[in-house]
DNA sequence: CAATGGAATTGACCTAGATCAAACATGAGG
DNA sequence: CCTCATGTTTGATCTAGGTCAATTCCATTG
């Protein structure tokens, strides 16, 4: 509804941020539901010394709605892994728009749900796979984000990477090696597939495994 | 919303369901919101071969509710571990009540937000600590859910404890019997804390890593 | 352009946890 | 009460991936 949006606008602030800046820690009180408008913002997580990249969320989505609707404290650390437009919004404004206005409540129920569905996915990929079959699928997937391009950038430093992956840097670094006759080459920041084919046969994408791939256009149609 | 109640009711099906029997298995498009009335059901995944147990749903709860109100296909399946009274409703009807009862739709999104936090403690768990960090955990936090008691029984066969925590089942024979000298006594499937302060030792429970136990007392007021 | 400091790679080695195979319990059905 | 099937434990062995330490590779900064 367009007064909803209005009203919520007029409590909201959207923000330019510069890369690896962090926007909040776990265990801190969620007040602002975040809005990756522009950039990319990573989400990890921290115990007893260790840490481990959980996420990383490209625009245009939402992180941390449950926090924000359970009205509790994030789980998960944020920060910038690129420059970013960030709009936050008061997480009580929120509450009480979406009880205000049924099309809210179902858009973020919405994203919520696949929020939830990211996650259930990475717990599946970290029981389920091996480490070398998850690092080929990521590769596979980021290609498929990039717009099926053989070659693409890391998104992120392969020290983070690895933690995503739940192994070490040392070990990424090695299986990324491992993996070149199977039809991946690397070169500095940037992987290329030289034989997909080869690669699929490490592991097959399988959609209840790997993140549907929603590309811009998706997403506008 | 009290009719909203009512005809949401007249379209569901309430049904008791024998232990062990598979409610519905993953792929599957989700036609039914599940909720837990009695008993207790398990959400696992197959993948390769490979099996994993993903979470034990007990009363009273929602499950799969993400697949619901997305309109999308079930992540996991679902099985009973006990005898088990199932209220079942249609995805669809689901949907256009929650358009049209905002307390619904916030009830639906606060579900929804705890089983997206479980899923994120799930894999922080995974990724944080080890097989015997995440076992002691386990044992703690279950003795919690059980009202605090010493002692209490093994909710699902060990082998499938053992994919739960991400381990095979041997390993998990093996901690079992390493977290003796911690104070813990296996008796089959019987688990009996001797000294809660040496198995605090291994590992503190942690808000940010383990599921708050809400305790059936907590739930009514 | 040199110096510096963090990231990445490499090598040597180690260990948590897996795998395989063989007893051993245990509980349901006859 | 026995039997059979399935779950559990134990032992022996293996290996994926971790740890530690030493280089090497960049990207910044002075």
């Amino acid at each position: 509804m367009p007064q909803t949006f209005d009203t919520l606008m007029m409590a909201a602030y959207s923000q330019n941020f510069p890369p690896l800046l962090d926007l909040f820690r776990e265990g801190e009180k969620a007040d602002f539901l975040h809005v990756v408008v522009e950039g990319a913002v990573e989400l990890h997580a921290k115990w007893n010394g260790r840490e481990t990249v959980m996420a990383v969320v490209r625009p245009v989505s939402a992180f941390i709605l449950a926090a924000c609707v359970s009205d509790m404290v994030y789980l998960m650390s944020a920060r910038t892994l690129e420059k970013s437009r960030i709009i936050m919004l008061p997480a009580g404004d929120l509450r009480s728009a979406m009880r205000r206005d049924p099309d809210l409540a179902m858009a973020s129920m919405n994203e919520l749900a696949m929020s939830y569905r990211v996650m259930v996915r990475h717990a599946k990929n970290l029981k389920l796979r091996s480490a070398r079959e998850r690092l080929a699928a990521w590769i596979l997937q980021q290609s498929g984000l990039a717009g099926s391009t053989p070659s693409f950038f890391l998104p992120l430093e392969k020290r983070q990477l690895a933690t995503y992956l739940g192994i070490t840097a040392e070990s990424l670094s090695r299986l990324l090696r491992g993996l070149q006759p199977d039809g991946v080459k690397v070169d500095g920041t940037r992987i290329i597939i030289t034989d997909i084919n080869r690669l699929r046969q490490v592991t097959e994408l399988d959609h209840l495994l790997d993140d549907e791939v929603v590309t811009f256009e998706d997403r506008v149609s």
